[in-house]
Formats: C-alpha cells, structure tokens, sequence
DNA sequence: TAAAAATACTCCATAGGTATTTTAT
DNA sequence: ATAAAATACCTATGGAGTATTTTTA
C-alpha cells in the first residue's frame, strides 16, 4: 500500500463518482478505477458498493476513509514541520547562561527573537561557565552565553565575542567608597569582596585575579545567586565587583563606582559546540543576539 | 511522497547504515540510496548527514523519523482496524427495542456476544415500536426487538421471529384475581387495567384488542415505562397484561396468572432494515441472538 | 586497503493511458 | 440512449538491479 492509493480513495469517496475524481487527479479513469480496486483488494475489504445509483461508502469504507485522511493530513504537518525545522521556523533551542550575564543581553535578545520567530521554543538553562563548556561538547546545549573562557576551557567550543564591557564596584548607599568618584584596585584591596560561588564561577575568578595583581582580592563571602550577591552587599559589609551589564540590570537598588586603574575588561559573548550542528533556528538567534546586544 | 520512502528511510534511520537497512528490505543498495534521496529532494531537507563516521540523523532527520514512524503504524492501524471491522469484531452496533421486551433477551444475547466478540460495541436505544421501524429505514439502527409489526408498518423491514409467549395477567399479591388459578378475557374485561404509552405501543394495543375481542379491555391507566407499570399494579387497583417474557425478567414482586381462552401469543422478533447493509458483526449479534433466545 | 555510499547504466514492473465492453438508468 | 464503471490491452515512467567509482577510515 502506498500514500496515492488513500489519496486515491479519498478522492473518489470525496465526490462519491470514479469519473469526477479521475478528472480532479489528472488521471485516466480505468487507472484510477484499477488502484482503488487493487487497493481493496489488499485490504480484502470492499470499500466501496458499485451498486446502482452510483457509488456508495461501505461500513468499512467510512471507517477507512477518515482513517486514510487523518494519515494524509499527517504527512502533510510532519513535512511542513521539518521544512520549518530546516528554515529555523520551527523546534527547540537550549541556551545555556552564567546568571548574572542574562539579565540584560538576553531579554532584548529573546523578545525580538520571539517576534520574528515564533515557532522556535528557547529553553533557558542557568548554569556555570564550566558546565556550559561540558553541555555544549555532550550537545545538550545548542548556545550558551558567557564570559569568554581559558585556553584550556575552549577546546572544542568557539567563542564569539558580543561586547566588552568595564568592572563596576557595587555597594550599599552610604558606603564609605561611594564618597569616591572611582575605586582603583589598590583601595578596594582592603574592602571584604562577596562574589559568586567559585566552583561554578572560575571564570570569574580568573578574572578577579587580574583586576587586582599584583595584590590579591579580599574574598570575604561566597554568594550562591545573583540574588543573594544582592542581599549581602545590601547589608553594607561587603562589595562587590561587577560588570557594566549587572549594573544595567539591577540599577537603582545599589551604587556603582567605576573600577580604575585596569584595563581588564568583561568580554561577553556566545559560545557553541565547534562541530557544526547548530540548527538554523540557532543561527536565527545568534544573529538576534548581534544584532541586539547593548552598546 | 509515497509509504516506500517513509519505510524506507525509517529502515535506514534505524541502523545507521544503507547496506545492511537493504539488505533487511530486500533491496540492493544504490536502489535504497536513491529513494532516500529522494525524499530528501522532495522535502529538501537533508534528513541524514553522511560524513565521516558513516552516517547521521541531522536534527531535521530525527523529527521526520519520529513523525514517519507514527504515520506507518497509524497506516498499519488502519488496515488492522478496518479488517476487523469487516470480519465483525470491530465497530459499533446500533441496537433499538421496546422496553419490556430488553429484559429477557437482550441480557443474555449480549453477555453472550461479549464474550465472543470484545471489540464490538452495541449501543441499546430505548423506543417505541414505531420509531424502531422509522430508525431501521433511516440507517440509524441496525437491528431492534420488537413485537411482529403489524403489515403496514412492515414496509422496508425484515422480520425474523425469535420466538413466541403467551400472556399472563399481572397483580399485586392479595389481588381478587389472584383466587383465580387462570383469568379467562371474559373476566378481565371487568378489571381496570394499566398499559403503556399508547403513542409509542401502537403495536400492543393492537394485539389487545385481538386478546378481548370481542370485547374490549377496560384501560384505565397509561403508564411512561416499565417501572411505573409496575408501580402502579403494586398499588393494587391495577392489572396488567405482560407477556412470559415480563413475568420471567420481573419475576417475584408481582403474582401472575395464565390468561387462557385466546389463541393470541406475543410473537418476539429480530426487526432490520430490508437495504443488506447490515454490517458482519451485525450478522453475528443475530446468529448469537438466535442461539442465546430462550424457549 | 577495505568498507560504505554515490553514480552510471540498464531493465522491467507497474502506474497510467486508450479503446472498448458492460451495466444500469 | 446515456452515463459511469469495469475490462483489455498498450505505453512509458521510474523503481530496482548490476557494475563501477568515489570517499573516508
């Protein structure tokens, strides 16, 4: 049995009339007199009685015909489907993230992504910087957003670059360095740091490390969430070092003071897996990203 | 698009390899090679990537895989369904009766073709002997149990008698009548008797007349179904007359006595409509219909 | 070099066409 | 007589086979 015998069918239980339905299918009606009877005679069912007054629906043929329709309106979907899928109009995408890196690229981002491309379903996931390296190599992940990684970090992972953007110092109002106009290294040296979880975060405190060498960073908590890095500095004890795209996404609830004195720099970008199977809708969302990202 | 290339690609998709899915659907090698590709042509879409390390679902792939995998089986599904349905042991039948008649019957016939046959649903419809034969004409029912309709209302209906019983007289325990070891018409007649809905029993008001004749039975009450009948007997002022088939389905909560001096039975019936387009398991509840009835 | 897929060609099975007959109104 | 489906027979598309080349491990 193939998929012309039910169009076939279809066809000629549509109009109830061989001669109409050949004519609708650009065929001759001996042919399609032919395939539907070689069709009944696979199933060993009459579909359809030739009796007087024209042609009727059996019993079976009903039963058949809505079978034979539900199957060609499915193949219709599954290849419009994978058409979408190929056009990147269509699926799933897994992006990955170092929290405090989302809040601000990736909702200008996923909101100009959803109106060009509904179809796409992005299911974020919030990890650290070394488990997306791990996730994109095993293929779990399609993209992820983060700092850009060590050396030996990149293996297998390319890495483009979306912006770079300067440290900021967060505090409490009414710490004793909002008093400054900017906070070089040497002084904030002496202020105890609450940073994110290092385990996850050794990007970040690479990174730390060159903001502050020679000397060394005060590490004097270790916060497991963006969230609770905002409660500790809201206490006042502590500050934190931060980059431009936090301070543009928390705002208002702390002060920020200019990190001097460095050149050391944020660079934040989207890394992928280096063998090629980013799906088109992947592409679509990378170049969203370009195209979006903030100064 | 044809089954072929589903089938064949789902092979392929499945070992990963086109030499052995081949040689699993009998088939040389560049024969399977070229029906794939074509379908890819078709979609354009590459469903497998044939790099190095032999060959790859893309992601495009892996949704036409599972989309064409529920396509076969629902194709197969089909032909199994309809197939059954053909041999009788699938679908639904639509099966009318007058209700007093269900009670002895119908029980048995169908716990019978249960057993036999699963996979059909009867579904019972309740009338008036009337409308049975109306719905029979009209397609909606395929069988109904009734009385022997009288011959005008026998147009376009096949009758088949299941079997034939005598009338008894129902009464509240302690009733006059119940002194009587039989009740003679001649006696009856005094008595107000209780009868159902005369609109839709048309039928068995006919046959009462033929009972008393040539006298007439006094009708007292009419009542909407079988328990208000009997509710309205208990009360005691009330008789009924009931066929064998009534006394034996209600049994004890009401005394019965023969109603002799009258040829007059109650012949019980298969009705369906005279058009042969009852469906095989149509056929086959009748035959068990036939095998189950009583006496 | 070996193994697997693609390419080139050939062939024939069968889908589809033409002519005609059958059947029923 | 007409209209519609089936039958008979023919044609030709394209599915499948054989031989070969290409590609990659």
């Amino acid at each position: 049995m193939e998929l012309r015998h039910l169009r076939y069918f279809v066809a000629v239980a549509e109009g109830l009339n061989f001669t109409k339905a050949a004519a609708r299918l650009r065929l001759a009606q001996p042919a399609l007199s032919r395939q539907v009877a070689d069709l009944e005679d696979e199933l060993g069912v009459d579909l359809l009685s030739r009796s007087s007054h024209g042609v009727r629906l059996t019993e079976e043929g009903k039963l058949f015909l809505a079978e034979a329709r539900l199957v060609l309106t499915h193949v219709d979907e599954a290849v419009t489907k994978v058409r979408a899928l190929a056009r990147g109009e269509f699926g799933e995408l897994q992006v990955g993230y170092v929290p405090p890196l989302d809040l601000h690229i990736l909702p200008r981002a996923l909101a100009a992504f959803q109106k060009t491309t509904p179809g796409v379903k992005v299911v974020l996931h919030d990890r650290g910087s070394d488990e997306l390296c791990q996730d994109l190599r095993d293929g779990k992940l399609h993209l992820a957003l983060m700092m850009q990684p060590s050396e030996e970090a990149t293996a297998g992972i390319t890495f483009e670059e979306v912006g770079r953007y300067p440290f900021f110092v967060a505090m409490a109002s009414g710490h004793p360095l909002s008093k400054l106009k900017a906070v070089p290294p040497a002084k904030l040296a002496k202020q105890p740091l609450v940073v994110l979880d290092r385990k996850k975060n050794s990007e970040f405190h690479r990174i730390l490390k060159r903001v502050f060498a020679p000397l060394r960073p005060n590490i004097s908590t270790e916060a497991d969430s963006v969230n609770s890095l905002i409660t500790e500095i809201g206490v006042g004890r502590c500050v934190a070092v931060v980059s431009q795209l936090f301070k543009e996404a928390i705002g208002n609830r702390l002060v920020y003071r200019r990190l001097t004195e460095t050149e050391t720099v944020m660079c934040v970008g989207i890394a992928r897996a280096q063998n090629g199977d980013l799906p088109p809708s992947g592409e679509k969302l990378l170049a969203t990203i370009r195209a979006t990202a903030p100064g």
